[in-house]
Order: C-alpha cells, then sequence, then structure tokens
DNA sequence: GCACAAAGAAAGCGCGCGCTTGCTATCTTT
DNA sequence: AAAGATAGCAAGCGCGCGCTTTCTTTGTGC
C-alpha cells in the first residue's frame, strides 16, 4: 500500500503538512519575494486550505519564521557540502574554485530566501523580533563552519583564523549584493573582472597567512 | 508676500507638489520599506490627497520610478562630494578615509532607498521594466565618478583604471549587503574588522598600481 | 466500539490597498 | 469678464490580504 493513500497517524500528517507549508514557503520567497508570499499562494503551492495552515500556525510570520530556520539549515548544509567537496577535491586553482562557491552560494534559491526575509525583517518589527535569534546564529554557524573547513588545513590560530573568518564573511556579503543586483545590471563582464580580483586578493592573504604560520 | 501665501502659477504649484511626493516617497522608501510605501502614507506625509497624486502620476510605480531616478541622482551627488573631499583633505590616512567614505555611503538613507527598489525590481516585474534603464545607467555613472575622482591623480590607464572601477563598485557592493544585515546582526567588532581588512587590501592593490605606473 | 480530539476544507469577515469619480477652487487664455 | 483648463479634495469602489468560523473527516484512548 502507497504511502499516500495508507492510513497515517495524526503526527505523521501534521509533520507532512507542516513540512509541505515550509516548502511552500520558502520556494515563494525565493522566486516571488517576501511581499508576494502571501497565505494564499503557500496554500495553493503546499495543495492545503487556509484552514490548515492556520491550524498549524497561529499567523503568518510564524509561518516565515520557521522557513527561516529551515532555510538557515539548507543554506548552511549546502555551503559546508561545497567548501568540503573543494578542499577534498584537488583543483588546479583552488583559489577560483573557492571564490565561485561562495558565489554561486549567493545566487542560489535558499539565499534568495533568506535576502528576503533579511530585508522584511528591517521594516517588519514583529518579523524583525522572530527571525533575528535565528539569522544571527546562522551568520556564527557560517563563521565556525568556514573556518573549520578552510582554516584547519593551513593549521593558524587565533588572529589568523578570525581573520579567514572575516573575509569570507565578507566575500559572502560581496556576492550577495551582487546577485541581488545581477538581474538588473546585467554585466557579466564586470562580475568576472570582480571574480578574478578576488581570486588575486585571497593568493595574497594566503601567501601572508603562510609565511606567519611558517614563522 | 511669502511664497506659501503669495500666488502661484499653475506650473510651479504642479512642480512643487510633485516634489513633495517625490520626497515622501524617498523617504518612506528609506525608512519603512517598499511594501509599507503606499499610496496613502505618501500622501500623509507629502499632506496631498491621493487625487492629487493620481493627476500626476498614472499609478504608484510611476510615482516610484521617478523617486528612483531622484535617488541615483542625489546618490551620486552625495558620494561625489563626499570623495572629492577625501582627495582634498590630506588625511593621516586617505585609505581608511575612502573606505569609511564607501561604508557611510552604504549606511544612508539614499542607499537604504536604492536597496528597496532594487529588491522590489526583483520580483516586481513592472516595476523592474520602468526602473532597469535608471538603475543601469547609475552604476554606469558610479564607476565613472569613482574613476574620475580616484584614478586620476595615480595617472592609470587602460586596465588600471578598469580595476579601480571594479574594486570601488565592490566596495558598494559589500558595504551595501552589511549595512542590511547590521541591524540584525549587531557586530560591529566583525564590521571594523572588515574595514581593517579592506584597508589592507587596498594598500596592496595602490602598492601595485603604483608599481605598474611607475616602470 | 464509541466518545473525543485533531486535521482539514469552504465560506466569509474586516481591512487597507491602488485607483476612480464627482466636485470645487484656482489659474490661464481670449 | 467670460470660458476653458488644471490642481486638489473627499468619498467611495473592487479586490486580495491575513485570519476566523463552521462543519466534515479521520485517527486515538478507553
Amino acid at each position: 500500500m502507497s504511502a499516500s493513500t495508507g492510513k497515517r497517524s495524526q503526527a505523521e500528517r501534521r509533520a507532512h503538512s507542516i513540512a509541505r507549508l515550509v516548502d511552500a514557503t520558502i520556494d515563494s520567497l525565493a522566486a516571488d519575494g517576501y511581499a508576494r508570499t502571501t497565505t494564499s499562494a503557500i496554500c495553493r503551492s503546499a495543495q492545503l486550505s487556509q484552514g490548515a495552515l492556520f491550524r498549524h500556525f497561529a499567523s503568518r510570520v510564524e509561518l516565515i519564521a520557521l522557513a527561516t530556520e529551515e532555510v538557515s539549515r539548507r543554506h548552511l548544509a549546502l555551503l559546508s557540502e561545497k567548501l568540503l567537496a573543494v578542499r577534498e577535491t584537488r583543483s588546479a586553482d583552488p583559489i577560483r574554485a573557492l571564490v565561485l562557491t561562495m558565489r554561486s552560494q549567493a545566487r542560489s534559491p535558499e539565499h534568495a530566501a533568506w535576502h528576503e526575509v533579511m530585508v522584511a525583517a528591517r521594516s517588519d518589527h514583529e518579523l524583525h523580533a522572530l527571525v533575528a535569534p535565528t539569522l544571527q546564529a546562522f551568520e556564527q554557524s557560517l563563521l565556525q563552519a568556514v573556518e573549520e573547513v578552510l582554516a584547519l588545513p593551513i593549521q593558524a590560530r587565533g588572529k589568523e583564523r578570525t581573520r579567514v573568518g572575516t573575509i569570507m564573511l565578507s566575500l559572502m556579503h560581496l556576492f550577495d549584493s551582487e546577485a541581488m543586483t545581477s538581474a538588473i545590471y546585467r554585466n557579466p563582464r564586470l562580475e568576472d573582472d570582480r571574480a578574478d580580483w578576488l581570486c588575486d586578493v585571497l593568493r595574497n592573504e594566503l601567501d601572508a597567512l603562510y609565511r606567519v604560520t611558517a614563522s
């Protein structure tokens, strides 16, 4: 008997519906933006009624808040996976692979959803209060993940370690803003120049780091 | 006879009302975000009726589009002014002054308004079509202004000149994203580390540039 | 097996949105 | 000064929003 026709417990049905709503919310945030992520659009996408949505969530922002937690998890998991792949794969140009990984991450749907929530939280105080802890934890986790994956191989400590975190977070910011404006500016040549420049910058950084850790 | 009580021509009244509406729109975009920049909020702030607004603009997005043009102008004027001040003032640390200028620019209300329009245009096709030319021209003007103000003193040509543009636009992007997340993350230490790092990067760049232009 | 609780659908409610209408007041043209 | 054009206001219209209510279906504890 298939899962769809078979009997399911209330807990299973509940968890399944919530998951569908969260998925639909994330998809809508990434594709249509915060303002167009309405309860009716979410329910249409999740194939559930509005009554069902408000059975599980007290308000729209509460659902958005849970979706934001899930976005953080997925964002982090995706990036960690990519960064580990960069470290494991013996690339001819690992610095370039690293830079392009950060760029692709900033262009992902997960990141677009994150960005929409960030912007909306700036002027929606209720949303701000609900998602601020999640987003702050996200930044810390990102910092930690990046330092763990990248700083270990060069055995850097203290100041050098935090510097790597600062740089990678800055890379994320840069590509975040670039991705947001990309569809308007449509200037791939500039974007490639930027990637090239960042590769140079990171190579300089790495040289400096090796000099420190070698002494 | 004062300007407010004195008789004014239709053209003057028209221009004055439009200017008030544009100002109110920009203020609202910066303070309350795109979604909360409603026609009623704009009219309340401009002290005009909705009928008056729709006498001058066919739709809300049309007003937003005109406001976006004004935002571009102000943004550009403000930055040029700051950059010239940096160049004229004999600072002990001109690089740091430059970096902090870019950061303060990204934290300005003008930039916040620009960001709101950018994000909204991603998922609003009508707005996108109306503001894309303005925003593209803005990027080009920014590039030009930055190159004019900064590249001249070191007499760079061709490749070096475009590289300066790429870097400054990247700085703008970085601080754009940082400013957007600043109220959530509340991590001034990281932001200062970032500024320090960018000063180092720019010093390296400048060294390289001088090496090229000297040979 | 039966009373009860939880999940879900359908319809509807109040509200604020973008925008229109009908009108008056103010300038402009002749 | 008359006649037409323009600026501006107050009221209201249709619509889609977040959310609630009412009712039916489905799983659960005794």
